[in-house]
DNA sequence: TGGAACGTACGCAGTTCGTCGTATTTGGAA
DNA sequence: TTCCAAATACGACGAACTGCGTACGTTCCA
């Protein structure tokens, strides 16, 4: 971990990007390579630098250009992962930031090594959400679905052993391939296959592999 | 804070439960109402509890009931907030878990005080989201407004008549049954699923199937 | 006009699979 | 304790699948 971390910050609030430079270049291995006061200068100085940040902290809200038409662009031309750090968190907001692409979304007030751990949790490829904007992304994807309400395995009798070998032969393993992983024969898994295709009514591994996937039992 | 946060944890592997007992017994100001093996015994030890409990800790994967249809049943009968706790993070499951109204979803190699603060988000209206999971989740909803952006068979060369095949396929058809359905030989059916062995790098039947419900090409 | 890609088709050798039987052990239900 | 379901295991036969080679007509593009 001697290589530091290379992050941009873009905000309007030139007394908030202070105290966040602050804070970033004081307690970890932080490198700000630039910072900006709207989405447009961030536009411009991307292409001076001799090289492009990691991680760029983005403000929703700024005059000229917003973070969001910044996150879409970036997003789009490079792989520089964008973390949204803002004090909105209406869903609307949430909604178009998570569209234009950003990897992130945490709220102003998140503490300096919160900030850092997300950032950290960024490059890992994880999406570091503070809990209270989470909750909006939850009952924004659950708005958007509706209910599935699929056979489990069990309703055709089948046993644990055998919803376990089903999962396997599902992901295209042969029964030899099964039997190793399970440290049974190869007979074993044979015998257990066709016990399933009873159960299933089926007669074939196309029809077992298809027939797990369409029931979600992957 | 001098009242307790009252919470049941329902996970099968009793090992994993009891080291999470003592951790939270441990550390916060956490008390444990009930624990089970899985969702059914839940759903049967609550009505006898004194009082209900405000947070509940749940697995996944189990045997009799899994905790997706167990998180279901209790959020739609009471007020109690379920955190899933597991180590699965499969789109499905995560989408399911969030579908059936879960207010929260963390690895289980979460660190103890990585539970104790999403027990107390989640009691302040919060969704505390491991990062890793967090961004399956923003891939979900970006995919559900979004076009697709799964590689498409061409991206694999795969001709149109071999897509066809692949296809028929993943339905669990024979080398006879395509053969019949596109009035074809037997023979060239298999000559093009050969071609398309080659093309995806795989070599069995199951593999294809399996390889195209993952890519949604059905 | 010549190749390249595609779709069609067949054969052979070897492997895997589907189906049928049979059998032992184990843990739990009656 | 007896009985049964589930998991384990082996054998055998025919069917289906896989890999490799070959072949020919069509279409489209350089």
């Amino acid at each position: 971990m001697s290589e530091k971390i290379t992050i941009g910050i873009v905000d309007d609030n030139a007394a908030l990007l202070q105290q966040l430079k602050e804070n970033l270049t004081g307690a970890g291995n932080i490198e700000i390579l630039f910072t900006a006061a709207h989405g447009e200068e961030a536009l411009q100085k991307l292409p001076t630098l001799k090289k492009l940040p990691q991680v760029i902290l983005m403000d929703i809200e700024m005059p000229v250009m917003n973070g969001i038409e910044a996150t879409a662009i970036i997003t789009k031309e490079s792989e520089i992962k964008i973390l949204i750090l803002t004090v909105f968190d209406t869903d609307e907001k949430v909604f178009d930031a998570i569209k234009a692409g950003a990897s992130g979304y945490l709220l102003k007030d998140s503490k300096p090594h919160r900030i850092l751990t997300a950032i950290e949790d960024v490059l890992m490829g994880g999406a570091p959400i503070s809990p209270h904007i989470a909750a909006k992304t939850l009952e924004l994807l659950r708005s958007k679905t509706t209910v599935n309400k699929e056979k489990q395995p069990e309703d055709y009798n089948l046993s644990e052993r055998e919803t376990e070998i089903l999962k396997l032969l599902a992901k295209g393993f042969s029964y030899q391939q099964i039997a190793n992983e399970l440290f049974i024969s190869h007979g074993t898994v044979r015998k257990h296959v066709e016990n399933i295709y009873g159960k299933l009514h089926i007669n074939s591994k196309a029809q077992a592999v298809s027939m797990a996937h369409q029931k979600k039992w992957v």
